[in-house]
DNA sequence: CGCTACCTTGAACATGTTCAAAATTTGTGG
DNA sequence: CCACAAATTTTGAACATGTTCAAGGTAGCG
């Protein structure tokens, strides 16, 4: 329970680190001083549940640092990953007041919150965020699209391949490297994780890795740390056309 | 190839079956009036294909009778249905001009078409439209998450249930009837494009509708006519938690 | 060092797929 | 209206992929 009070951190909007990619990004400097006053920050730890699925939600947000997930559960317990959020992706729904998706920190987390009721009347005076908001839901729906067919129709080494393939373009995209050559990166999700996302089990997730390993499509280095020596490779694995897009 | 020319059919807005619903709905008559001046009608025959993934799209549109798909194929022709467009649903993407899905018409089908260039400028000068796609798009994301759970998790008999379930629902919303009670509907898709939609073949799904009607789930009367004595029957067999809210 | 989480591997099993054939429905032309 | 061809659907049997249940291994952290 070592709490570190990161709640209270407060940062100014023009020194954030998603400023040009989370839902202000198209945000003039007066609309952003608009935003900044309804804005609070909240930090939650590895393994933390931000909100129930069904649970009153007032607010909006953004997520500034570290990765959170989206998961819907049936009674029985089989649960499905509906989404993985990373810095910038918006949380919550304007005109919906219960969270829809169990929303859960897999990493540290700290998000930028803002209270609905405000955030809602802005959108209505400020188009920037509307528009902002559309452009990224629609991403959302391709992605969610894109995983529908690999839910629907790739087989677990494809399902594997992909995630995989996803992970590390995002780190290449982050870190700016080119995306031919190498590629390291460390796992964000347990074997559970990735199982609840890809529609498998975590004993069909682990043999998966293990048999990319021994045919050399992937290293590892202990569970979590992974080398892609071939992007192109681990592509055809994935089963996508070469050029496919997903996410942003 | 009796090509009934419907695209000379224009209609007023005002009388339009869609015009609640769609992404018009929220426009005053005057925005209405500058929509109708860049409006026009296609007709497309059932089988028919309306775009291919990756053709340049030079228009958005709404669909006004009929239905439609959005499918994804892979290289070697696994395909997978990720969207299935009722009335009012709405097609294209602002800010995009290539197709990123096969779009077919399933049934005979009209769409409202607007071309893209003069649409984006509205978009940008009616808030109403714009509003109104967020909240459209809004609500496809959350169906393309359900979709997902379904994909993931579900067995084969519950994915079909599930999309009678679907299907009911809308049939029942569309003709205002009670949802107890006993439904009756015809199913717009053949036992193939429902595994093209459920990611299973077509085999499974004519075996699990032959099961679901052996254990009185349903009743059919030729293979597409089918009759559901009982809702909460069928939604417990598709294990949807008793109030989940599909579609609109 | 030893606990706890997480991960890997094995073997039996189940669900859905594949391939094949037969049945049914639909459309077409006589 | 009927007969025939084409398309769609159903059913069967062998098979494959991924799941389940069980045991053992590994890594991180007190």
């Amino acid at each position: 329970m070592a709490h570190h009070d990161l709640s209270v951190v407060h940062q100014q909007c023009g020194d954030c680190p998603i400023r040009h990619r989370a839902v202000c990004a198209r945000c003039e400097s007066d609309e952003l001083q608009h935003l900044e006053a309804i804005k609070f920050y909240r930090s939650y730890q590895a393994g933390q549940t931000v909100v129930w699925s069904g649970d009153r939600m007032d607010f909006v947000a953004s997520v500034v640092t570290g990765i959170a997930t989206l998961t819907q559960t049936m009674e029985d317990g089989r649960r499905q990953m509906v989404g993985l959020l990373l810095p910038s992706d918006f949380v919550g729904r304007p005109g919906r007041d219960k969270a829809a998706y169990d929303v859960t920190a897999t990493t540290d987390l700290v998000m930028c919150c803002f209270r609905k009721k405000p955030f809602e009347e802005m959108m209505g005076t400020t188009p920037h965020i509307a528009q902002r908001l559309l452009e990224m839901t629609l991403d959302e729906l391709d992605a969610a699209r894109e995983w529908m067919l690999l839910l629907g129709r790739k087989t677990a080494r494809e399902k594997i391949a992909s995630l995989l393939a996803i992970i590390a373009r995002r780190d290449a995209s982050l870190k700016l490297k080119t995306p031919k050559g190498s590629l390291v990166f460390d796992l964000p999700l347990t074997r559970e994780e990735m199982a609840d996302y890809l529609g498998l089990t975590l004993e069909t997730v682990s043999r998966q890795i293990s048999a990319l390993k021994r045919d050399g499509v992937i290293e590892l280095q202990g569970k979590r740390h992974v080398i892609i020596p071939n992007l192109d490779r681990l592509m055809e694995e994935a089963g996508d056309d070469s050029d496919g897009g997903y996410l942003a």
